[in-house]
RNA sequence: GGAGAGGUGGCCGAGUGGUCUAAGGCGCACGCCUGGAAAGCGUGUAUACGUCAAAAGCGUAUCAAGGGUUCGAAUCCCUUUCUCUCCGCCA
């Protein structure tokens, strides 16, 4: 969530950047300048009562210790007024503190300066495109298809066992999946990146600090006997490690790499968007996420963008990255840009990574603090993003490697896919 | 799943109703001492909210979490949670 000293200093700046997310903030805003003034005023009217109450405490102990029972004994009859009004107070700081917080996380965060107004995808901005698109023989194959042909991918076993959007991979394409995530791993660890291998179930705790509670509970799967959530990203357990941290200014950034499988509900998505692996329940996904300098977190985002495009470089893909705009950026995002290969047999842009700076959205829901040089305690900023997501990485390249003769595998993995070609 | 023992500051650890404003130790920082270092000595060392233009200072809360008893709770009671040990089950 953003920062109430935000709110409270610059509120119909707040309101005015919210515009960009279409998202209209002036009835929260004035709600919450309300409340915080008078959350503050009962605080300190509040404080005041407990430590006259806690002065009389002292005084009553000390009486007693003197032996003076009677002096005691009266100034127990103040002691009972003021329980009275301490918890009158106690419980409206408390309905305040509430309110507050509950008008807080309804804020999404403020997009950066550079985020482009609008609604849909048609609004963002492509801030570059790289490699040609690769034309196909007449006779080329849907991803799908090929999968089929090469028995790679079994989707009716699939949804035997479990339903749609949970494939089984088998073959050349369960190898093709290892190799892909040992060089995504092996790519950001190069890159300076600590790998983990997190837990793919996470509390509510977790998934709230990222975002993902309360805003989008029913796009994870939840298990109710242990109220545990399957992650939908690897983002949720990894910034989750820093959660009620206080790092120290030399330590950062901190960059951390997990592969995992991720779990989307996707309640919704229908028709020749989700066909094949362009959209699945359960896919596997290598994350990097960086917690930075907050005069640092620009200039990591744009590293991230790098790193994703030299892999995709080194995969051979045709790729273009976009800067999305207001309405088609995460509640927690204040600045995204998602990266999209160029699946040739469905001629359609796939979204394959999306890199995100949450600046202090994030570590402000989890307390996420370095001690800066001054001493004092900052909150950090958090960015993550795809590094990167199989199942359309796999599509598009077999899709674009498609020959009469097998379909190619690039050379980047052929030291982990010990094969040339697919046949 | 059953039985038992526990959760105290960055860490170890004392503390069973009243200067707990949490002993002591370790660690860390600064200073003294030293040719330099170690040892020694001294000082300091949490977080949040509030107050203040800000800092300092001050107030309040926090001894796993929440509630209760009491004038007063780390300490007593209840609930929850987590950890450890043993048993059971088990890759």
């Amino acid at each position: 969530m953003i920062e109430i000293a935000v709110v409270r200093n610059n509120a119909p700046e707040v309101v005015e950047k919210l515009k960009v997310k279409n998202f209209d903030a002036s009835g929260i805003i004035e709600r919450l300048q309300q409340v915080d003034a008078e959350r503050r005023q009962t605080q300190k009217e509040l404080d005041d009562m407990l430590s006259e109450g806690k002065t009389l405490a002292k005084d009553i102990g000390r009486l007693f210790k003197e032996g003076k029972g009677e002096e005691a004994s009266e100034l127990k009859e103040r002691t009972s007024v003021i329980k009275q009004k301490t918890k009158v107070l106690q419980e409206q700081l408390n309905n305040l503190s509430r309110e507050q917080n509950d008008l807080m996380v309804q804020l999404p965060n403020l997009p950066h300066e550079s985020v482009p107004a609008g609604n849909t995808v048609e609004d963002n901005i492509i801030v570059s495109s790289h490699g040609s698109l690769p034309q196909l023989h007449d006779a080329a194959l849907s991803h799908w298809d090929l999968a089929k042909k090469y028995q790679l991918i079994d989707f009716e076993w699939g949804n035997k066992i479990t339903g749609a959007g949970f494939p089984v991979y088998k073959g050349f394409g369960a190898r093709l999946q290892r190799a892909l995530i040992a060089f995504f791993l092996d790519e950001a660890i190069e890159a300076g990146y600590t790998e983990y291998q997190p837990p793919v179930l996470v509390n509510e705790d977790s998934a709230f600090a990222t975002g993902q509670l309360p805003d989008k509970d029913g796009q994870m799967y939840h298990i109710p006997l242990d109220n545990l959530y399957l992650i939908p990203t690897a983002e949720v357990p990894v910034t989750n490690f820093f959660r009620d941290t206080i790092l120290n200014e030399e330590d950062l950034p901190v960059k951390s790499t997990a592969y995992s499988l991720c779990f989307r509900r996707e309640a919704g998505s229908y028709g020749k968007d989700v066909r094949g692996l362009n959209r699945l329940h359960q896919f596997d996904k290598v994350e990097i996420v960086q917690v930075t300098h907050p005069e640092k977190s620009y200039q990591a985002l744009e590293e991230m963008v790098e790193h994703v495009s030299m892999l995709l470089k080194k995969l051979e893909l045709p790729f273009r990255v976009a800067r999305l705009c207001g309405g088609d950026m995460s509640f927690a995002a204040a600045l995204t840009y998602d990266m999209e290969v160029y699946s040739a047999a469905q001629k359609r842009w796939l979204e394959v990574s999306s890199i995100s700076n949450f600046e202090t959205f994030q570590s402000n829901r989890m307390k996420l603090r370095f001690r800066n040089k001054q001493g004092k305690n900052e909150l950090a900023h958090t960015l993550n993003g795809s590094a990167l997501a199989l199942p359309r990485i796999l599509a598009a390249l077999l899709e674009n490697n498609q020959t009469e003769k097998g379909i190619n595998i690039p050379k980047v993995l052929q030291p982990y896919f010990r094969t040339a070609m697919i046949q």
